[in-house]
DNA sequence: CTGAAAGCGCTTACAG
DNA sequence: CTGAAAGCGCTTACAG
C-alpha cells in the first residue's frame, strides 16, 4: 500500500462552500477558465463567458480573496491604526482613505491602538500577520522593537499626524511643536498675556502643550498654567477644566484646548459663569470640527487637513505597491488657525 | 523529459519574506514543530522551544495569518459595516466590538457603507470574499439579492440598530418606530403640542420621524412639520433647520432632532434669537452623545446602549463560530429618554 | 517529543 | 480560446 493511498492526513475543511471547482464543473470548463472569467474576461469567448456567469450566479459563488491574496502575495488590504474610531478628529482622514483606496481597488481595515502607539508586539504581529499592502500609523513609532518589526516586514508604511527625523518608511509630517507655538503667538497678538492650556495626556497633545508653554515664556509672558486630562478629551472635561484652572488662583485670559470638544466645554462653562468670550477669556481649540464654525460664539481652532492626509497616504501606498518609489518619502502637511469669534 | 522537470509553471512570489520553512531550517527542526511552537507550545520540549524561539526572533518571523486562515477556514476576522466611521453615534458599539472581539481572539475590520444599506453587490462581495468569521450590519438588509448572497455565504450575521420580522440570521433589535412615538409622547406630556421634527434623510432617521408624526396625530395634535436634511446631520444643519422651520410660518414649541449634533445646533440658534429653551422651545436629540449631558442647557436625548450592542454582537458571533446556536437569535435592545434641561 | 504529506482555494506561464 | 500542474504559507491526524 503506497503512502499516497492513505486516508487524507487532514480532515477536510467544512464543505458546502462553493469554490472555483464547483463552478467549473457546473459550467463544463476548467478552473482556469473560471478564474479568467473573473479576472481577465476579455480572454474568454462570449459563449463561455455566458455559461460561466450563469454557473456563478446559480451557485452564488463569491471568490475567496484570501486564497487569491496568498497566491499573489497581494492582499489588496490597507490597515490604518487610529487611537480611537470614536473621536472625530481622524474622521476626515478615514473617509478620504476609504474613498481613495477604494478607487484604487484596496479595502481599508481600521484598527484601534489606544492613545499611545502600542509598545507591545501583539497588535503589530496581528497586523503584519495579515500581510496588508500598506499600513498607515497615526503618530510615529518610537519603540525600537516595533520599528524593526515593521521595517523587516517590508510593508509600505506611512506615519502621520506627527513628525520625526527618522521615519520608518514614509511620513506625512504634522508638527505639533509648530502648532503649539503658533497658538501662543496668536493669543499674544490678540493681547492675551495670561495664557493657560488644557491638554489631553496623549503624546501629541503634550507636544502641542509643551511648545505652547515654551513659546509663551519666550514671548516674555508668565509661565502658562498647564492641566493634563485623560484622552480622549470631552466637553465635560472642558467645563471642569476651566473650573480647575480657576481654582489654581491664577488669572487667565487665554486658553488653548487641545481638542474642540474641550474648547466647547470651556466656552459653555465661561458663559454659564457670565464670563465674556473672547473679551475676558479667549479660547482656541484643535481639530476644527464641523461644529466649531457653527457654535455661538464660533470657535477659533487649529485646522489640519485630514482629508489631504488620507488621500496622500493612499497615493503613496498605491505607488509603492506598484513598485514605484514616491517622489518624496516625507511630505509636510501644515496647518492653519481658523480665526473665529472665540479668540 | 518528464512533465515535472519543467521549469515551474509560475514565477515564484517575491522572496525574501521569512516563512516557517526558513525558521525550521535555522532551528534544525521540521515546519510542523515550528507551527507547534507557535500554536501548541505545551507539545514541544523546552530545549526545542528555546531553539525555535531563537530562530523566530533572529529572523523576525511573523506567521502569515491568511495562510493559516485558508488552511483552517477560520479568518479570526469580524467585519462591521457602519454608515460612517465619522459620526460618533456608533462609537460606543465599535469600541465594545473591538474589545469584546479582541478578548476572544478576533480582529475587527470596520467598513463604511454610506447612509443606506448598499444595494449593489460590490461591497458585499468584497466582504464575503474575505471570509470573515462574522459580520455586523448597521441596519437591516432589504435587498433580496443582498440577503440571499449573505445567507448563502454561511457567515454568522448580526443585523442591528433597526428591526425586522425577517432577519437574515441574528438580530439586535432597535425600534425606531417606538422611539419616535415615545419622543412625541414625552413632549406632549411636557405640554408641548405644536411639534416639529428635523430629520436626517437616512432610513432609520426617517422611521423615527414618521412614527413621531403619526403619534402626534394620534394624540390629537396638529400634524408636525417635518424637515428632511442630508445625513450625516450637523450642528450647522440644526441652526439652519430651526430658521427653515420658522420660515414655514408654523408656530412650534417642541422639536425632535434625529441627532444630538442637530439638537445642539437648534439650541444654539434658539439662544442666539433669545428664545427660551425649553420654555418657548423644547428640544430633544438622539444618540445621547457625551456632550449632551454637559452642555448648557443640557440636552434631553434618546439613549440607545451601543456598548451593549457591540458586546452582545461579539458574543453571538463567537458562539456561532464555536458551533453553538445562541440562546436567542433575536434580542431586544431598547432605549430610554435621558431627561435633561432642554425638554 | 518529532516529522511527511496532503490540502485550504486560488492564479499564471506555457502548450496546444 | 482553453487547459494541467505547481505552488502561495500554513496546519493536523497519524506514525514512530
Amino acid at each position: 500500500m503506497s503512502a499516497s493511498s492513505r486516508k487524507p492526513a487532514v480532515a477536510p475543511a467544512p464543505r458546502g462552500r462553493v469554490t472555483v471547482r464547483e463552478v467549473a464543473k457546473a459550467a463544463g470548463v476548467s478552473m482556469i477558465t473560471v478564474s479568467r472569467v473573473i479576472n481577465t474576461p476579455q480572454q474568454v469567448s462570449p459563449a463561455t463567458l455566458e455559461r460561466v456567469h450563469a454557473a456563478i450566479d446559480a451557485l452564488g459563488y463569491v471568490p475567496n480573496l484570501m486564497a487569491g491574496a496568498l497566491r499573489l502575495s497581494r492582499s489588496h488590504l490597507v490597515m490604518v491604526l487610529v487611537p480611537s474610531v470614536a473621536g472625530s478628529l481622524f474622521a476626515g482622514m478615514l473617509t478620504a482613505l476609504t474613498e481613495s483606496l477604494g478607487a484604487k481597488g484596496y479595502q481599508l481595515m481600521v484598527g484601534q491602538s489606544g492613545y499611545d502607539m502600542p509598545r507591545e508586539d501583539a497588535l503589530l504581529r496581528a497586523i503584519i500577520g495579515r500581510r496588508p499592502d500598506g499600513l498607515v500609523l497615526t503618530g510615529v513609532m518610537h519603540s525600537p522593537q516595533g520599528r524593526q518589526l515593521l521595517q523587516a516586514s517590508g510593508i509600505p508604511i506611512v506615519e502621520t499626524w506627527d513628525t520625526t527625523a527618522t521615519p520608518i518608511d514614509m511620513l506625512l509630517s504634522v508638527s505639533h511643536q509648530e502648532i503649539g507655538a503658533a497658538v501662543s503667538r496668536y493669543l499674544f497678538e490678540a493681547g492675551k498675556t495670561r495664557q493657560a492650556v488644557l491638554s489631553g495626556d496623549d503624546e501629541r497633545a503634550r507636544l502641542r502643550a509643551d511648545s505652547y508653554v515654551r513659546t509663551a515664556i519666550e514671548l516674555g509672558l508668565p509661565e502658562p498654567v498647564v492641566l493634563h486630562l485623560p484622552a480622549p478629551t470631552t466637553h465635560a472635561q472642558g467645563r471642569e477644566g476651566l473650573r480647575a484652572l480657576q481654582r489654581t488662583g491664577r488669572d487667565v485670559d487665554g486658553v488653548f484646548c487641545t481638542s474642540d470638544l474641550m474648547a466647547a466645554g470651556v466656552i459653555t462653562e465661561a458663559m454659564a459663569q457670565g464670563l465674556a468670550v473672547p473679551g475676558q477669556l479667549a479660547v482656541i481649540g484643535f481639530g476644527d470640527m464641523d461644529f466649531a464654525a457653527s457654535m455661538s460664539p464660533s470657535i477659533t481652532s487649529v485646522h489640519v487637513d485630514g482629508a489631504a492626509i488620507g488621500a496622500k497616504a493612499a497615493e503613496m501606498i498605491a505607488a509603492r505597491a506598484n513598485g514605484q518609489r514616491p517622489a518624496k518619502a516625507v511630505v509636510e502637511i501644515g496647518f492653519r488657525i481658523a480665526a473665529r469669534e472665540s479668540a
